[in-house]
DNA sequence: AAGTAATCTACTAAGCCGATAGGATAATGG
DNA sequence: CCATTATCCTATCGGCTTAGTAGATTACTT
């Protein structure tokens, strides 16, 4: 199950890539739109800032604006930072492999057969997905 | 992330399923060679007897066994029992829907779409799987 | 009856999740 | 240059879940 954390983030994500203009929103206007608490949203979008997807404008008109064109946000990468790996089990990530150290013989292991096939087929999905795909 | 219940639960599934013969299989020695805690493992398949997978045999000679033909056991169901729901929105699940209290509008939830996309594609492989397909 | 092994209940330590509070910092407008 | 605005950052919290423990009980076999 996706915490909230991420969708909140994709929602807030989505809500910036539907507005016509760039310019900088305020944290609160998306909380009182999405109906997220403001200061969990605000931790969430300085997270989304420093991961280089949002940038953000202090004082008077200031606020939160995507930094790059929709169509180039890959639903992966956001899935990452957000959710963390996108495999089920360590052992069948890429970026965040591990080894299961109650695994004797990781070629025999059927679960980690099987989240493998799960996980290559969701990874095709999130990154054939841009922004711009699920927000219109 | 799979939980280590899921993790264990399969792995224990398909040590059974490797057997040759149907005969009760001791806890402890599943434990053993698995890796696992025997206490953490007991909970997970008295879950499983409970959902009709296994079948218990008390006293002398006892231990769990597989009630079905592995053919028969679909990775779907197992998942369900172990982990909960296979989608990662509770708005984008079949057998455990729940409208988020957030959206005001399901149909242009841009997250919903992604992950009921994602959950098709997840659910398809954990159904066409059954536990003799990624035990062997 | 003795011994074996599952069953069941209750408990705990640790960690994470979602949310909140308060102040520091920076940019803008007048 | 001062007040306002809004992000930035740290710290904290209750509640829930996870992984694992302990101990008593029940049922089956020989």
């Amino acid at each position: 199950m996706l915490s909230k954390k991420t969708k909140y983030g994709i929602k807030a994500l989505t809500y910036l890539a539907r507005r016509e203009n760039n310019e900088p929103v305020q944290i609160a206007e998306i909380a009182r739109s999405e109906h997220i608490s403001i200061k969990f949203l605000e931790s969430i979008l300085l997270l989304l800032r420093n991961s280089g997807f949002l940038g953000a404008k202090k004082g008077k008109g200031g606020g939160y604006y995507l930094i790059k064109d929709p169509k180039e946000i890959s639903m992966a990468k956001v899935y990452r930072i957000l959710e963390g790996p996108i495999a089920l089990l360590p052992c069948a990530s890429h970026n965040f492999y591990e080894k299961c150290d109650d695994c004797d013989d990781e070629s025999t292991c059927a679960a980690r057969r099987l989240m493998t096939e799960v996980r290559d087929n969701t990874l095709k999905i999130l990154e054939s997905n841009s922004l711009a795909d699920i927000a219109f």
